[in-house]
DNA sequence: TCGAAAAACTGATAATTATCAATTTATTTT
DNA sequence: AAAATAAATTGATAATTATCAGTTTTTCGA
């Protein structure tokens, strides 16, 4: 079933497969002159908060988790990209180290542009740089709307938006299985709750027959249902 | 008493400032051809969020916050922005509506650039692109730092972190002047927590003698114990 | 300057969410 | 496949934060 009227999922992605897509083929070219393709395994890290960029990330296939991790050790995933996604050019852009880390959820191919030729191409490309902003704008505006959630929102909300966004990240991955495969510490992180809340709302949404699941694998049977719960819908849904 | 050493400021701070500043001084006088002035009183909206863009605005002189409005009507500010800084261009470039609103905190100046300049300045002016590019891949790092902390930070936590933010913004204002003045709504609207609990947070603070207020005006009086508090600084602070 | 309205403050309580400790279930490794 | 390890689940409890109701103080306009 699609999202169409009943949720707002072009609020929560941001649009980096756009980026590469639609540039010239020649600047795409430049891009890829000096590309490396690396295979990642479930839980390596790509790259780490605080190190210094050394070139721009491409998501050739697999899903990959951005997230700070504060002096306590508790992690808060910023953002889930996957297949088609460009990663690791705000560090490159604003000059600064990389804000957050990135590793790998599952077993991920991705390719590596060398900063340099990023920059270059860049520099010479005015499409690329429109691309670039068109996309780092509308971050912006899924940044924010994420804020507003995380200090507004309850517990149950936030997890069902996160199994609004999960779902469209899994459905693009295997054809023959789109249920989200992730652990509950990285749903938890995700919606920024503690990982036992986070098992007790899965377990109310299961009663609810918004879900089922199997070991990790979670497949959502009702995402009207969900999408009411998100508080995102027109519907308003009182649970309890 | 300056923040050098024990609290990281940029990583809270917009760099707008630096994108009309830094640009070739033709390309400014293409930008301000058309612009007009106005004024806005404490209170005036400047911009609301879902409202299509016509322009962007520089502030010539005063604080404006840009905030988020659920639908129960809670408000959740993202960013308060002061004189010299640049706001509404984030919807021009995404092509989309304004994300968030943009009101006045205390009276202010504000300039305005129609749409058609700023894209046609942008279209021709490299420099133009590429401070716009740095500057929101700068945003991203501030804003995913905002969303760690309203996620794993306590309300105290919070609160000496908006103080400081909020400390340098006014800083820079009134020359004789240099206390905080804000309403304990915003103040809550920004820190993420309930009004009643924010005061109740102050009280403690001015017991500590972090900070003095009569009305309210707030001056912080111990800016090295509040970066303590805020749990950025090296030392760490326990309290209670 | 007075009076009304708004904002700030306080205390009590409720609701939500996190933490702790233990058990069960899955997953991985040998 | 069994053992070892890690992850998920559960129940009980604690901590934090929000809400409610009322009072006091401040602000602002007539």
């Amino acid at each position: 079933m699609s999202l169409a009227g009943i949720f707002p999922i072009d609020q929560w992605n941001f649009k980096s497969q756009s980026i590469l897509k639609s540039i010239p083929e020649e600047d795409h070219d430049r891009l890829c002159a000096n590309m490396t393709v690396e295979t990642y395994n479930k839980g390596d890290v790509i790259f780490k908060e605080g190190a210094v960029p050394s070139g721009i990330f491409f998501i050739q296939k697999g899903i990959v988790k951005k997230y700070k991790v504060d002096r306590d050790g508790r992690e808060q995933i910023m953002y889930v990209a996957g297949t088609g996604e460009l990663i690791g050019y705000h560090a490159i852009l604003s000059e600064e180290r990389y804000p957050d880390s990135a590793s790998a959820i599952e077993d991920c191919i991705i390719a590596f542009i060398p900063k340099e030729d990023f920059l270059e191409v860049l520099h010479s490309s005015v499409i690329l740089s429109q691309r670039l902003l068109k996309n780092m704008s509308h971050e912006y505006a899924v940044l924010t709307n994420n804020i507003s959630v995380f200090t507004q929102r309850t517990a149950r909300e936030r997890v069902a938006i996160t199994l609004i966004v999960l779902r469209e990240k899994y459905k693009n991955e295997e054809a023959n299985e789109d249920a989200i495969n992730i652990s509950r510490s990285d749903l938890s992180n995700m919606a920024g709750i503690a990982k036992e809340n986070l098992v007790r709302i899965l377990k109310e949404f299961k009663n609810l027959g918004v879900l089922v699941s199997e070991g990790r694998k979670i497949t959502i049977t009702n995402i009207k249902m969900l999408a009411e719960i998100s508080s995102y819908s027109n519907k308003t849904l009182k649970i309890r």
